[in-house]
DNA sequence: CGCAGATGTCTTGCATAGCAAGGTATCTTG
DNA sequence: CAAGATACCTTGCTATGCAAGACATCTGCG
């Protein structure tokens, strides 16, 4: 029919992909198109026209801090980095997802 | 600080409460009081200010099927009942949820 | 040199869905 | 007959992913 799965796999990502962020730079500072790659390749974000404006609230909210990089070779990147605000966020996040998802999960573990 | 708890809880919802709702359904017929209360034991939605109106949607939309229920003693009831085309939809968001569910896990896992 | 394409960042406008709060009607009970 | 429980639904707000497009810079090629 329609878009169904299209607007299904939208929906899910409206809760997670802002803490999917912040873990990522948890592990390590990164910059946005290399954010992006990642998040695509596992279906977390549809393209960049999400990530940007999720990056620039969350600097605003002080969940991250950035800096300008400008390789000697390449375009001049703006690297993110988590700070503890955002750390707390992303802890209040895995636990909220800790309480729920099992919920989902059995749900969903009655279809095929 | 704020809330935002509420509004981490909030946002994940926004992506599974419809789908919740088709797999309960799947299980058995329900009326809304029934729903509402079973999904928020378990977190997964706030109050009726949120099913009522998701309830009309997947009426519309041929998810579900309804009728009214009037027992010999207490209130008459609207009874949901699954369509086939609701059983298509909750297939798809299975499939998708098995696909995004484990990053999210695994992103999470690193949090204490 | 000059142009095409890749690599980066960002903006605009839209559609959607949860929710607090409030509203209505009916049934039971004292 | 009044009070409270049970049941349904609506209004207005806000937040957020996304398609589409804009812009700048770097690299490579003819």
């Amino acid at each position: 029919m329609d878009g169904a799965r299209e607007r299904i796999t939208t929906n899910i990502r409206k809760g997670v992909l802002e803490y999917c962020v912040l873990a990522l730079l948890a592990r390590r500072d990164m910059y946005g198109l290399e954010l992006a790659e990642w998040l695509a390749v596992r279906g977390l974000t549809a393209s960049e026209g999400s990530l940007y404006p999720l990056l620039a609230r969350m600097r605003q909210a002080g969940t991250v801090e950035t800096r300008w990089v400008a390789p000697e070779q390449g375009h001049a990147r703006r690297y993110y980095t988590i700070t503890d605000q955002g750390r707390a966020h992303l802890r209040l996040f895995a636990g909220v997802w800790r309480e729920i998802q099992p919920h989902v999960d059995e749900l969903m573990a009655e279809e095929t």
